[in-house]
DNA sequence: AATGAATGAGAGTTCATTCAT
DNA sequence: TATGAATGAACTCTCATTCAT
């Protein structure tokens, strides 16, 4: 009677909830939302779902997230929160300057490689406008280290003769991204049409050998 | 939609509209349609929202396409024609290889530059599960002639010795493909973290020498 | 097979519906929306309610009048445009002042006697701010005879020396429509407070009685 | 509300708040509850404005009142306490029948001018029904001394031959309030379609000696 | 006395779709 | 070929209330 009198919870019912723990609950349903949005997109997802997969009541999601727009938006932010501090992580200085180019490719492609949510967060993002990133001081204000990253490495290989001159840190961006992220957000189309399965473990390597190859030729002098 | 709905007329009020003109209406419904889905995709997309676009009673799309996901893959298999098309029409036989080859990447640019909805479209079709791609013998059966045109112009400059060995037909054409699409797919995004407007006309200008300049590059020996 | 082929219809479920009959869907709801929105206020009033007294889909209700607000208003206009109609058919002219303005006091206190929904949804209208009144051209454009009756009927005695000076028609009409409209608005907590039936007939009748002679006396030179 | 509910610290806040004072923090409840109310009705009201508005956590409105009801009647039970308590101050006793009865006239006038709230609560109770008036023997059992002191004032002044006979003093009380009453309740519908504003100091002070001449002309013999 | 976390029921509204002509 | 009327299912969100401390 005095002992053990924690009431029986319906703890384990669902997979990732976590009764009972506040900080639990909330990035449950904000790993949750990820999912579910990375997905269907802002509109096409789903609240009910969300909070099915979350172990949450539903309601606790307005709860903490007012509504549906601010649980995107939380979401949002986690994921460019994310690869920010992944980004942070890289440490190219003391590399010569084409292994530090071809680690920063690399990383490039593994991080869309492990990330599959954020692919389809921005699609989403950009297709509805794009409109919560525009308007997340969060977003805006932690930017990325990767431009001045490339910039400063870009400097080095030029100062060491092994790349060329005259290529734009931002374009250059653009261009290895959109390599590696089309590769993965359109790896089922593609597929489809090429008769090839690119989410094949192979393919992926082969691919990703391509990309550094390729990107690490057109620098060169 | 606010009080006293005493039945909208809707003549000449809409601009796509094609009264008692049935190829007109089937038409103006489908440029809705496939604006629609680009932008919201399959879910998100609203048969209301197309039938007012395009100037239609609801009920038509019904009538012509049966139901939305009939219309989604109309609009599907419509832009996959049409770029099929323009593929087609591409006649890079005469050319050099280098011309050839710069005439492809710019023709990628430059088709996905003025296609908005069909990067949208695909975006939402990938991120679904592009279930409707692989289930479309329309689509999958209309292949692409751009692979065979990339291996052919690859081996004549591997002949000719302006192009290097060992680069795949398909991963050159995603990395290609990949360097365009990524460009105008986030282009919202990457304007608002790199503060800079990529939409802008010169910025678009400047980006495809890039990519030209980065694809060729990426091919010398 | 041929004849009689119309299909099994579920009318007379519901009392007041119309089905198939679109002035009649239109009409049924509104008069349930009246009576609801009476009771209950515009926050107060469930749309499913309404939707079930009228006997038609709830969805019926928004495709016609856009959402709860929209159907508020027209309800409170047509209320308004009713008792204006009535207002409308008094015909004072040929009668003596005294005769007249007895008629007049009498018409107030009838119709509030046999309309409470009028009064319902005027208390409510008040107690939310009467924002529905004041942004309503339908409403605020057809404006009461009443006080252009009174002004005529006072003159008209005054000059037959049966009536006194200086009385304002808006505040003479403030006071004998208060006296009514109160009685009816409150009788329930008037009752009860008094421990007297106010809604039996024999009150009602002796109160109305009151009601005209003390505002006749009220007129006196 | 919006995004990221971290906890909103509201100590020092709102306006009303009593923290760690029991007294003051249920009577900063009730004031709440007693505005609220008069606007929305019961079912209108909504408990988390209330608590808000009081400052105070919404739990504790549970924990002293019980439940939304529980504070419904204790709200209407404090204001009917309020007018018995300014009822029972009135001294008419030394004054002259008239000089009486004009005073009586003028209280129920300013009392309601100067308390909107009852006015609200008033309106809505009847509008549900007026159960709660009915049930609370608070209410029922504090009766008004007003239609005691208005047969004791007419029974003077028709002693006094100032007044007429056959007035019933509830009927009396009845109109008298009501003209003041109905004023009050339905000010902004009133002024929106007379297009006058009877909310300013001098239409509500010339209406307010009209109320009393009218109906002390009533009275006349 | 006071609070943050959590929930079930139900509200208004949207939406794809069908009916009937 | 074209349309207005009508519907059921589902969705976002609100709200009174309870739990646990």
């Amino acid at each position: 009677m005095t002992a053990n009198k924690t009431p029986v919870r319906r703890s384990a019912a669902a997979p990732n909830q976590a009764d009972g723990d506040p900080a639990g609950s909330r990035a449950a349903i904000l790993a949750a939302a990820r999912a579910e949005f990375a997905v269907h997109g802002l509109t096409g997802a789903r609240v009910n779902t969300i909070a099915s997969r979350a172990g949450v009541n539903k309601q606790l999601i307005y709860y903490y997230f007012g509504n549906k727009d601010g649980l995107y938006r939380s979401a949002l932010e986690t994921v460019y929160a994310e690869i920010r501090t992944q980004e942070r992580s890289l440490n190219l200085g003391q590399m010569q300057p084409v292994a530090a180019m071809e680690s920063l490719i690399g990383f490039s492609f593994d991080y869309l490689s492990q990330h599959p949510d954020f692919i389809g967060l921005l699609n989403h993002e950009n297709a509805a406008g794009a409109r919560h990133v525009r308007d997340s001081d969060a977003i805006r204000d932690t930017n990325s280290p990767l431009i001045e990253l490339i910039a400063q490495t870009l400097a080095r290989g030029i100062k060491a003769r092994v790349f060329r001159l005259g290529v734009d840190p931002v374009e250059f961006y653009i261009s290895v991204a959109g390599m590696s992220y089309f590769f993965f957000s359109n790896r089922l189309t593609l597929s489809s049409i090429f008769g090839r399965d690119l989410g094949a473990a192979d393919a992926v390597a082969a691919y990703r050998r391509h990309v550094v190859a390729f990107a690490m030729a057109g620098l060169r002098p």
